[in-house]
DNA sequence: CTGAAAGCGCTAACAA
DNA sequence: TTGTTAGCGCTTTCAG
């Protein structure tokens, strides 16, 4: 059995007025048209007879405004990420917008046809995180004219927004901690050198560090997965004297912190911070778990949701708008996982 | 500077063919069209020329189809929906559809806004999880032959498609796990009595129970939010003597679960699983970590999934198709949260 | 196999 | 204010 869609002129003709006046009562802007009290009524009883809804699918077609914009995402482990979808979503439907979501694994997942999806849809703009960009997605949206805001991430390309945390100022918080703690022999745990979140931080770190005259102890990549992260700890700690392991560690997210920690003291037997001060970043709910009490440099996500959702609105709004690069403050949370000052 | 978005017309003219054959190049049924391979080039060329790509929101105009499907959360913060809802893009996107995300917050989103928009966008099914539908919503979508099918929740309703696990089975298998250990006060950590997921494992735990002549010690609702859980944990056991303190805890989901123990050892004091066993339910990665080493009702989340998605297109495709309830096992995955067995 | 023509359901001039 | 008309960009008969 199937169900023909009720249209505009379905309820047109049971009010006996014109299609046009019923487009105009379901007009998102009431003001602006001009529809008499009785009009209206007669539109919206017959609207509700029937179970009218405007389709919005035509409307798009002819505003050239779908009042969609993509969102891309490569996973969604890190609650981090989980939280931002979670922000963004609420934003965008507070404006009357919807997010259609592009999940991409980034090895599975062809780019291009995921590009092509993506301008297949007529998206009003594009929000992107955790993702690294191919260059040719930006220029393929760019090029018509579709706003592309990058979300804790960012790229060379000066044509691209982009709202991150300082980055840089946050990896110099996270050894300014560590090194004030009386640290002496600090590795970091990084993602991946591709993703400018990871490659900042370290940036910064190591900055202060050699401001500090400090040099790094070691390094490895956790590649932003579990597993790999796991393995980097076993690698910094197992079967090595006190002296030839670090005695601090600076996550590059606290995803990956969480990790490393219970590595280090379930696995490894360590205590925190006794025998390892560990730094994480981003401050997601887990890191003020007591079990876990994390010290880490918190990103402030709602701020940079509302901003990504401004920059991008910007965009969509006002063609002439220019893009523009935010940067936020990071800030040190200072919790139990870093060991207390010890006097000089 | 506007661009004027280039369509199968410019391309047509480009290639010197008609619209038509434009049309019929970019069909996704590349079979079931005629082209000539001599046309077919040319198009490719010219559409690649201008980089062209069909409009989705035309097609669908015309097909009835938007090959978007709604998906609905209510947060993400518990990190198996967190899961569900990549498994869910990744599945949509493999069979050439795409999610578009109503994020509810419970309280704050007004449903019947939410009902219009959905409607509104013509989607061609509808997932919900971790959202109490209103009736209002199910109704309005069968009427319009909009295919639900719920995730991971059920309602009595017999025209929706829901899979849940088994959770009366599951919730037995909690019972069963802390009794065979001799445990004798259990308690259960609800999550709210709307949410059927969290009735029916309360409900197979008592049953469990029962079976055994034993009794429900106590037992309070965490509403699903980490703070109710923190409270109502310390309700449990603060200020209690061992012998009038609950001996184990079932928590109706892992992301409860773990707060749940880090809220009875670290404020607490208390050992698990010396003084308190507690199984929790979902399986969710952080119940793996040595840390915790939940033991927990595993929900097959990846079946789960898939199940959702093949009722979804079973009535997207086929609209004869009955509205079906699934049901998969629960498994109970040992580890360290449960006191080992005390010999009788 | 190919093109012409008729819409999908809606908005936006334009007249009345 | 209201109705009439012309499309938005595409798919799909229907002739040729």
């Amino acid at each position: 059995m199937k169900k023909r869609r009720v249209t505009s002129t379905d309820v047109a003709r049971k009010a006996g007025v014109s299609q046009s006046a019923v487009s105009r009562t379901f007009s998102p802007w009431p003001t602006q048209s001009g529809v008499s009290a009785e009009i209206r009524e007669k539109v919206l009883r017959a609207a509700k007879e029937l179970g009218y809804q405007p389709n919005a699918i035509a409307r798009s077609l002819i505003t050239q405004r779908s009042r969609i914009v993509g969102v891309l995402f490569s996973y969604l482990d890190n609650p981090f990420y989980a939280r931002a979808l979670e922000l963004l979503c609420h934003g965008l439907q507070a404006r009357g917008y919807h997010a259609l979501v592009f999940m991409m694994s980034d090895t599975l997942q062809d780019i291009d046809s995921t590009v092509s999806d993506i301008l297949q849809y007529q998206v009003d703009g594009l929000l992107t995180a955790s993702v690294e960009l191919s260059s040719k997605l930006c220029i393929e949206c760019t090029e018509r004219g579709i706003p592309v805001v990058m979300f804790n991430r960012t790229q060379d390309d000066p044509g691209l927004s982009a709202v991150t945390t300082d980055n840089i100022g946050g990896g110099r918080l996270a050894a300014k901690a560590l090194l004030d703690a009386g640290c002496e022999r600090l590795a970091v745990l990084a993602g991946w050198e591709g993703a400018s979140t990871s490659r900042d931080r370290e940036f910064g770190f190591r900055a202060e560090l050699h401001a500090r005259g400090a040099e790094l102890f070691e390094r490895a990549n956790g590649n932003f997965n579990l597993e790999d992260t796991a393995q980097a700890t076993r690698a910094f700690f197992k079967d090595r004297n006190p002296a030839e392991r670090p005695d601090a560690l600076f996550v590059i997210n606290d995803y990956m912190a969480i990790r490393a920690m219970d590595v280090i003291r379930n696995e490894l037997g360590l205590r925190i911070p006794e025998d390892v001060s560990v730094v994480g970043f981003d401050d997601i709910s887990t890191a003020a778990q007591p079990t876990y009490g994390l010290t880490t440099v918190r990103q402030p996500i709602n701020r940079m949701v509302e901003a990504s959702l401004r920059l991008l609105f910007e965009q969509i709004e006002d063609s002439a708008a220019q893009p523009e690069h935010v940067m936020l403050g990071a800030q040190l949370v200072e919790r139990h996982s870093v060991r207390r000052k010890s006097s000089p």
